[in-house]
DNA sequence: GCTATATAGTTTCGTCTGTGACCAAATTTC
DNA sequence: GAAATTTGGTCACAGACGAAACTATATAGC
């Protein structure tokens, strides 16, 4: 492909990454501001309790490596959690680096009362598209997520190899 | 739906906000990486340029509408731009508190460099999915867009009323 | 055992963001 | 045509982010 044809191609508003873009902002904006508002949430620390909730007994570590949040964000989440007595930080028994969280009774309290909410949002924003629409739409994603990861890769290879 | 189904149904890993925002972020990181390490281009920067590219002579407040960025963000991205020469800001001839913005040849010689490589990184993004689904992925990225759009100005309104 | 290396998590630092205040020019209202 | 409002754009601030440095503990190699 010519230099010529890619300008002429290059359509912003129908370029995959930037349509990608302008659509998780405008969800995660609305999300966001759902739970920051009524509930003094952050995302990071939405989705901490979220998996605390259904996996019970994790390690920062573990939390990382289920959610794709980066360790940094983890903590920070965790220790707002924390000072609030959502999530309860014990000792590690067998490795003192580290420390096992678990949702208090209040940040479960808290995640039955989003729970519903979360799923309420979902449920508006498919509305209007098929089932199967929806199913294809998460596999799109995940694609796309995989494809991302594999040219970071190659991207960090170095230029002669 | 009671909180107890809720509960029970709400998988982080499935849970389709969550997994736009992973997907993007992950396109999106590596997009902005290539461009800021090769070109030295924000990714506000480097739609500027497309849009300048595309439509000629705009105002910051048409680039606004176009792309859905913050007025604040555009106005960071071509002040960046116009130091480096990359796009001039001609007075508006009817309109004291407003600029023309046009790219400059080197602004339009840089868009050239890029555009293929833009290109190139949706190719290598999409490879692997049928043209259809392309397709189908665009119109539901935008229902979503529309959606929450929508879902936003509902929360705006006052509780009654 | 002792040094070297790896790992869990935190802190620091520079950068990017959006919000809200703000300024100046334009437009509307009376 | 002066006062009030709106609009284009910038500034200042505070929050969020990730890369890299750092602390503390754990494991490996010898």
């Amino acid at each position: 492909m010519s230099a010529d044809d890619a300008e002429a191609r290059l359509r912003l508003d129908s370029y995959l990454p930037y349509r990608l873009s302008v659509a998780s902002n405008a969800v995660s904006g609305l999300i966001a501001r759902a739970y920051q508002d009524r509930f003094g949430l952050t995302i990071p620390q939405w989705r901490v309790i979220c998996v605390l909730a259904r996996d019970g007994r994790l390690t920062q570590g573990q939390i990382v490596g289920r959610t794709f949040m980066d360790k940094v964000t983890v903590s920070r989440a965790v220790q707002g959690l924390a000072a609030r007595r959502l999530v309860d930080r014990s000792e590690h028994h067998a490795d003192g680096r580290s420390h096992m969280l678990a949702l208090a009774p209040e940040g479960r309290r808290l995640f039955s009362e989003i729970a519903p909410l979360a799923l309420a949002y979902e449920t508006a924003l498919i509305s209007g598209l098929a089932p199967e629409e929806v199913t294809l739409l998460r596999r799109l994603l995940t694609r796309l997520q995989s494809a991302a990861a594999a040219l970071v890769g190659e991207g960090e290879r170095p230029p002669i190899g």
